[in-house]
DNA sequence: AATTGACAAATTCAGCTAAATTGTCAAGGA
DNA sequence: TCCTTGACAATTTAGCTGAATTTGTCAATT
């Protein structure tokens, strides 16, 4: 998310973002922030593609250029929105990174109070019927998984760069599970799961991770 | 499973089944097994509670006399296709009793494995649409998490009966989370996940359980 | 205790037509 | 060059009606 400005140049030069790309991010997030309005009030099911692009102020054709189809719209809708509760959980690691415990905790305890409290979410979770969004988080899941994995390996390897590569991603994916399990069938609450978590990937974590910085 | 003969009469008053429970349990299974049956065929959305009753020889009031409706059958249904799984789970553990590690990677490859494979589980989560059984195990799965859970933390204690409960329940429903997770979406072969998810969960276990008998 | 037959309420099905949606064109405009 | 417009076939859905089925619960019977 923070781009890093690498130059030798100074201020005069700074890492400017090539206008093509800024153009095709700025597509996606108002195509994104359409859809996410338009599912304030109906389910997935019911949302065109032309809703979504006339919501967005943008042509039928422009939508499918930047997304192949539905599915693949919906895929990547998904994780865009998974990107706003990564974001928290990146905070809460970095604002742990002297206690690597702590951080796992405090970043799922986060992650589940924010998602399960989350109204898209909530649609999302109670979608069961067809043309719903809820298998890209379970039986076709494995996009989300991976990303989130990707995402939340980088983070552990940025706050701890001392951790084996492999098992930071280990308990990047398991994380990334027991969360989706825990957001789409909660049993206690976020606090405690988050505690009781930690508690069980805590020996991992310091052996991993270590004490030390 | 295993009933305990805990008498002090001798072989001649064998703890036996009152003919009660043996009879309603004969019920169970019998209308179990007319449901597996009937789902090698069809989905479950396509099978009638008459349809049942009748592959079973019996009324379809004596099903809704077991059974209070459509979707109790369908929750106990799974519950007890679950046993299967976890009798091999069992099994698996019992015979690592001296290796905790072991135990663990041995039960969730020979999970993954069984489940991954068995035809029934197959369909179970092929069935995305309305009516299929998939919420079961995924947004509505706490019944199953915590019955899974409970049955799994019994093994646990008895294999390690020097191990806190409050730890057993832990790794317990950790395990019984991830193992929901890699069947409904499943990334690496079973032996890969078993083996990765013992490295993770070693550390705790060591400390839980003990290597110590 | 299980079966049978019956029942209202709710759901599904069959069959059809009309309408809408998906995904992909080529042509035109900023 | 990128976006828009308009159009297109193929597939899905909506809407409709009545018939049929299914669910869940009775009371009476064996």
């Amino acid at each position: 998310m923070a781009p890093i400005a690498a130059t030798i140049e100074g201020v005069e030069a700074a890492a400017r973002t090539p206008y093509p790309q800024a153009a095709k991010a700025l597509l996606r997030e108002t195509l994104f922030g359409a859809a996410r309005d338009e599912l304030q009030r109906r389910a997935w099911s019911e949302i065109t593609m032309a809703d979504i692009a006339s919501a967005a102020g943008v042509s039928r054709q422009t939508l499918y250029k930047e997304f192949g189809s539905r599915d693949e719209f919906a895929q990547a809708f998904v994780i865009q929105e998974g990107e706003r509760f990564l974001d928290a959980v990146d905070a809460a690691v970095r604002a742990n990174l002297d206690d690597p415990r702590a951080a796992v905790g405090a970043a799922l305890e986060v992650f589940l109070r924010s998602a399960g409290e989350d109204p898209l979410v909530r649609v999302l979770l109670s979608d069961d019927g067809t043309g719903g969004m809820l298998p890209f988080v379970t039986t076709q899941g494995m996009p989300v998984v991976q990303w989130a994995t990707a995402r939340l390996t980088a983070t552990i390897e940025e706050g701890w760069p001392q951790a084996p590569p492999e098992k930071a991603r280990l308990l990047a994916e398991a994380l990334v599970r027991l969360a989706i399990s825990h957001v789409t069938a909660p049993g206690e609450a976020p606090k405690t799961t988050a505690a009781a978590t930690g508690e069980l990937l805590g020996p991992f974590i310091d052996e991993a991770l270590g004490q030390s910085g």
